[in-house]
DNA sequence: TTGTTTGTTCTCTCATGGTTCTCTATTCTA
DNA sequence: TAGAATAGAGAACCATGAGAGAACAAACAA
């Protein structure tokens, strides 16, 4: 969604004047603000921020627009320790806090873990890779999963269910498919993004 | 597919400034900037640039549109566009910008390059990647880069620097390296994080 | 209640921006 | 030296962006 360049100077003057108003400005003062004489033409512009997300409607009442708060931006996904993409099981209880790209969140609750071990590699999941793992207890057979096997160990696999079984598929030549009873393989989550560092 | 001399000053010019437009320039705006008397005219060049795949178009909407994330994220690091980590080159004159995690940023300035191609999959760098890119001319053996080779070619590679000679390691069986003269290839930037998303 | 404010919807108009076209001048090259 | 490639000018076209203003309904104030 893209704004065009008068659309971008209101929202500036919204952003650069929220502290002036002691309640959100009507159409008629941001008018006379704007050097506008219609409302109407405002209102288009108006419309198309509320569009973008970046500013609020307030429907119905009549106090006009209302900035959108800010405070959602940099809230973090708790980073939860190392995850043994070969053996076993790492996870910390005090989550730190890491800043984690937009576009690698799903909808529901995301943690961080950091890759150890080689099983994924051929999926370009490399040691000491950082995943974003989607909280949940279900997958759909092709995800990568978090999956605790045996109460006892945690790995990264993409999975396969199969009546009666499940199947946890590493990405390495050397490693062979692991066969579970699904009673035995609880999910955790579900990968939806990764990232990596060179420093 | 290569470029004229005046294509290339042009793109030249759009690149140097990029990050002195805060919108994308209407062609008036370039035209005047560039010295030229005529839209048409420039139009015939943004063709040329936008069919090296150097520039991205605008289908039908008018120039001097700007993505909300970068109205929102006023931190962010301009996503530049794909790069072909096999073959030619994208790079994009008004960058649209994302959220990156501060654990992949360097200190100097950085881009975001969509990775297309698997010539460097063995990397864990696989198509559709994202990669941060740590502005430079420079770099050490070792390295993976960006790299512009004889004007016309940009591709991610790991770099081998001899005296007298450029050698490009793509990181896939299938490719062999490529070797070049020093002049031949310019050093744009240094892979510093990566980032996917599985969404 | 009545009248005013405010938000919304609509149509109309004009300016701007991108595109396509033709024509001309200059440079390059076989 | 002739033809091709490159560069620019400028006219014309059309979609989009932007604003004006009228009309209307819901919310508010008295």
């Amino acid at each position: 969604m893209s704004l065009t360049r008068r659309q971008m100077e209101i929202y500036d003057y919204l952003v650069d004047n929220a502290d002036h108003f002691d309640h959100p400005p009507t159409h008629d003062e941001l008018c006379r603000a704007l050097g506008l004489r219609s409302r109407g033409s405002l209102h288009k512009h108006i419309q198309a921020l509320i569009q973008a997300g970046l500013v609020q409607p307030m429907d119905r009442t009549h106090r006009g627009i209302r900035l959108v708060e800010e405070a959602r931006a940099s809230e973090g996904i708790p980073f939860l320790g190392t995850i043994a993409a070969g053996c076993p099981i790492e996870a910390i209880a005090q989550p730190e806090t890491m800043q984690v790209p937009e576009e690698l969140l799903a909808g529901r609750p995301c943690y961080v873990l950091q890759v150890s071990g080689e099983s994924m590699i051929e999926e370009g999941i490399l040691d000491g890779d950082y995943v974003v793992i989607e909280q949940r207890d279900t997958a759909t057979n092709g995800d990568i999963v978090v999956a605790l096997v045996n109460n006892e160990e945690v790995t990264l696999k993409r999975i396969e269910q199969q009546p009666g079984q499940v199947i946890l598929h590493p990405a390495n030549v050397g490693l062979n498919p692991m066969v579970y009873a699904p009673d035995e393989v609880q999910i955790q989550g579900v990968l939806r993004g990764l990232f990596r560092s060179y420093r």
